[in-house]
DNA sequence: TATGAATGAGAATTCATTCAT
DNA sequence: GATGAATGAATTCTCATTCAT
């Protein structure tokens, strides 16, 4: 068993590598443009390596984008899970979201462009990408319900309502990735909480 | 002259052919997996023909992009212009921008992978895109500071919320299309509007 | 008959336009980068009405070259039969020759690259321009008979002189134009007569 | 290392036989009409072999051309090592290139060949190739320059001298692979020696 | 396991040639 | 005759994938 855990730990090692490398090429160059050798160089191994762990470059590329999403995912329900009421609930859903697009650029740039993507990709790959993104969505949604039920929030379809803070919090990391804005990552979060919490008329 | 008009109408006509088949296949491959020989055949000529047009693959693509987003701005120009409350306006800009995606469903899937690709395209070419984009934003941003300065609207940041309603709007459509809402339009416009202008809590 | 030559002599204009175009542009890019339209351009006409006139790219090239071949070969053959001493004739042989190429760079180029494609082209083609090259050396050969039967000369194999000498004129003038030689075209000329005439005279 | 080593000997081995395919198809065919894939079949691998060979068409020429340009300098330079006469020299040299150019057919024809380009070609490929062929005659201007000062040689530009000898042998070998000599090589190179050493010598 | 040489399908682009005007 | 838009065959080069070592 020593010995089956050691292949395995080794085994992880390059794995975790290879994702790592994957998500900076693809970040860097996008999908059709990265090459599995550029992968296999920034891992520091061989290309062959590559495909004794995933069967292809699309394959690959779904680990490594999965991989990310998931991490993401796991941060924010412990952030769910944590007491507060709503209005500290929705902040920290898009702090956390934030913080971790800002932290994780590559894995960002690799993420936003699958939307773009999305209408193309066959079904059966893009499925697992949707459901990643409706789970968490979902996570959201619940705290929102929350609030409706307790009054705190006005009678809004918390589904969408949930989507639109999802997507605000993407296009203002996108804005600053893409050095369109550069005030500072507090003052976004604000901003999105704000819009979001009070809408934009005086009354 | 005549002579001069007809050949020219009728290279305006391929021309519109060409983009109309570049979008239509651009959006459901996606720029890599498009071939120029899939463009022509959608554009019932030959692939050397679309040479004699476009010097390449790529000025194809912005081509087509360019067309789409300059008519859109066209028509946001227009309605931006047309007398109206600061509250007409920005639903107007949603709605036009909402209806304009939704009735050009292949421009609207290459303009929105185009944000994908945004971070990774030679900025040369992104820079047209996002002068574009951008150009579009400041319709918004002047009717938000006619609504700031008349009081009908807090004190907001004028750019980041034009940007934000753009976005969301983008976002909307983007369920739509992927079928993740099925929603009315009149009802997805409505909530865009509601979201943005009242926020959420009930204060 | 005032009509037919009339289209005649027009014809005529538009051939030796086409062809002169064709020498400066198979000289300057080579046979396979020089293009149909660059000729037509450099002749001042449309594409098409190259083909008016011939019926290939290839025949276009042989066109342009036999008919400075046979310029060439008239001028060499006019100077011949002009009296003189075997001396003068070989003298003038060289001079005329080196003159011409030199006066007509486009020519020379194509028509010495010419002799590192005689590998190559189809026979049929090859064998004008073969036959054209020994009618040009026979001339010369004629000379050194004379001068052998008289004496004057050793008793040299004649036509393997004859195409040397033919040959050294070329190998001087690729030095010039090539710029590896700076020496003025007197000199070149007395050079290869020296040469030659040491080597083939019976003091 | 003896890993490193047959890596490096098979790796030799395939350089060497694409470069001798090379030789043939560009032979045959001539620069433009040569395919890659031509000369990945004739050297028995796959295209894209090639291309890991080399970065394009354009560079298995060159190293063909040079290869084989550096292989002839080098018997060159070994024969003109020897010690001898200077009259021996010349008729070695003259004897070494017309045997070399005799036995490699495929390394003549583009040798040669590539004169005829020399006009076309981009100036920095170029400069190499006329380099090497600069050295080459410098090896036989040594010798002429020794003629010369020891009085066996009359007072000839050498430099002028040493491409005359190079071109006429290669004029006397381009006669006779076209078929247009038919004189045993002995007497070709006999030939061009008494020709060349009455016009330079002394008595 | 790991490697990287070899493969060959596939795509962008060029341009000689045709032909309707 | 003259034109130049349209065609599509042909070619270079790339790179995902395989497999012998």
């Amino acid at each position: 068993m020593s010995h089956r855990t050691r292949q395995q730990v080794i085994a992880d090692f390059r794995t975790a590598d290879i994702l790592e490398a994957a998500r900076s090429i693809f970040a860097s160059r996008g999908y059709s443009e990265a090459t599995v050798e550029d992968i296999a160089q920034a891992a520091g191994v061989a290309k062959g390596t590559v495909y004794l762990y995933y069967p292809s470059k699309a394959d690959v590329y779904w680990a490594a984008l999965k991989d990310g999403i998931q991490a993401l995912h796991k941060k924010l329900k412990t952030e769910m899970a944590r007491p507060g009421t709503v209005q500290e609930k929705v902040q920290r859903y898009i702090r956390v979201k934030v913080e971790y697009f800002y932290d994780n650029h590559n894995f960002f740039k690799i993420y936003f462009s699958e939307f773009g993507h999305a209408f193309v990709h066959p079904a059966a790959l893009q499925k697992e990408f949707t459901d990643l993104y409706r789970k968490q969505a979902a996570l959201l949604r619940t705290v929102l319900e929350e609030g409706v039920r307790s009054k705190v929030l006005r009678k809004i379809h918390t589904d969408a309502t949930a989507y639109a803070i999802s997507d605000l919090t993407r296009s203002v990391i996108t804005h600053k990735l893409l050095k369109w804005s550069h005030r500072k990552i507090q003052d976004d979060i604000k901003f999105v909480f704000d819009l979001i919490w009070k809408g934009i008329a005086t009354t």
